[in-house]
DNA sequence: AATATATTTGAGCAGCGCTCATTTTTAGTG
DNA sequence: CACTAAAAATGAGCGCTGCTCAAATATATT
């Protein structure tokens, strides 16, 4: 075979793959993974059952790979924050609807994933798949460490942070909150109540944090100072 | 037939239903929901398939039969905790560890529980299964808001909490947490790990949190210290 | 046109959730 | 105890699933 048509024929099997890659996002979007049959998904790409097992040598595989475009398009939108210039809280901010507009736009999807991530199979190639998501998963938490790191070094943060547990709740603030968010069903406000579950993080988090100064506090601190000044008025007097 | 004997065999009846409810959790704590067969699950019971059917209408019946006991579980510990008498900080210490040590127990249970409450069919049955869960959510969140609710009428909480948003990290954290830890293998230190992911969440929600910061408060902090320190240190010349 | 290679096909397999006519067990009665 | 009616348990069988593989078809090379 020629190079030519050697490339040829491989871009028509990649675009036989990516039309079988496409009916089945749609499918599992849909209907869930478990109630897409690979019959549905043969007929939805127009091709036979057979020929989806010549591209995917099961149907986790196949899932596998509409979850590699899934991490692909969210890791690739981290870093571009991360690459642009702006203060921590708007990169935290950004990163934050960008996960829950993706996570929401496909829950079926996310599920799955989480079942692969927990996966501890004795198969060999469902582990290759597990350790591969695992790989994707720390590519785009490193986006977010980034972001934590630069955000002490600039001052945004407070220093000796904590980042797993910070990491911890904020992805998974973020997936609870899609739940309760689908069951109240108000898609269109994502940016508003991204914004009410960044805000008590970064209120944990940031040096320059604006206290909401809960007036009992500032009452005990105001009376607590009064008092240190008086004693130190009387002290200073005896003296 | 008599009253006593109608106890006796539907007493009889319940035990086989534990038996089956039993012999399924094991099975789809060990192996996934969808990796056992209902054929497995008769056979672990020592029943025949069609007995299983007899008790439990669908596979999915049966599973929500098991998450009812779990949440059972997660309810009652989450009700005796709001009924001791403790600070507002043990309180959500102890209900996180409560919250991660159960579902760390058995994840297959809480994935699955995952993507019933996501359920949208039309399907009247599983409808009736999800609303069901729901109720059983919302009675263990009630819990949380109660101890939030509480913590500001103590005054150990900030006012005008967004209680959702603080759910969503609350749970939310501590199930992406789960994984985490999941994948790092060390299963012994779940107290250690919960308290650093209820400190965050303390420091934003607290009143008493040391603030770190606010330059205004700094500095008199600071003069008043040194004031003081000053102070001290003339009175201790002078004896 | 003939041949070699790559791709596609769908009948068939074992196993799935679930049903239901049939058998077995149990409880109540004279 | 035998007899009966109701309750519980059974497993063959149905339509479906994920997946395989020998055969058929399409493509590339000479």
């Amino acid at each position: 075979m020629s190079e030519a048509t050697q490339k040829t024929s491989r871009a028509r099997g990649e675009r036989r793959e990516q039309e079988i890659i496409q009916a089945a996002t749609e499918l599992f979007a849909n209907q869930g993974f478990h109630e897409t049959s690979t019959r549905k998904i043969a007929e939805a790409a127009g091709v036979s059952e057979g020929t989806v097992f010549n591209y995917f040598s099961n149907k986790n595989e196949l899932l596998t790979a509409i979850i590699r475009r899934y991490y692909d398009g969210l890791i690739s939108t981290a870093e571009e924050i991360l690459q642009q210039e702006m203060d921590t809280h708007r990169r935290l901010q950004l990163l934050a609807e960008n996960h829950l507009r993706t996570i929401w736009a496909d829950n079926a999807l996310l599920m799955r994933m989480v079942q692969l991530y927990f996966n501890t199979d004795l198969d060999i190639y469902s582990h290759m798949e597990t350790t591969e998501l695992h790989q994707f998963n720390q590519r785009y938490t490193r986006s977010f460490n980034s972001i934590i790191r630069e955000g002490i070094q600039r001052g945004d943060l407070q220093p000796g942070l904590n980042k797993q547990a910070i990491r911890d709740l904020f992805f998974g603030g973020l997936e609870y909150g899609m739940r309760t968010l689908a069951i109240h069903r108000k898609p269109n406000d994502i940016e508003n109540y991204v914004s009410e579950l960044v805000e008590p993080i970064w209120k944990s988090i940031s040096t320059s944090a604006k206290i909401t100064s809960t007036p009992a506090y500032d009452e005990r601190l105001e009376k607590a100072c009064r008092r240190v000044e008086k004693a130190a008025r009387t002290l200073e007097k005896k003296l």
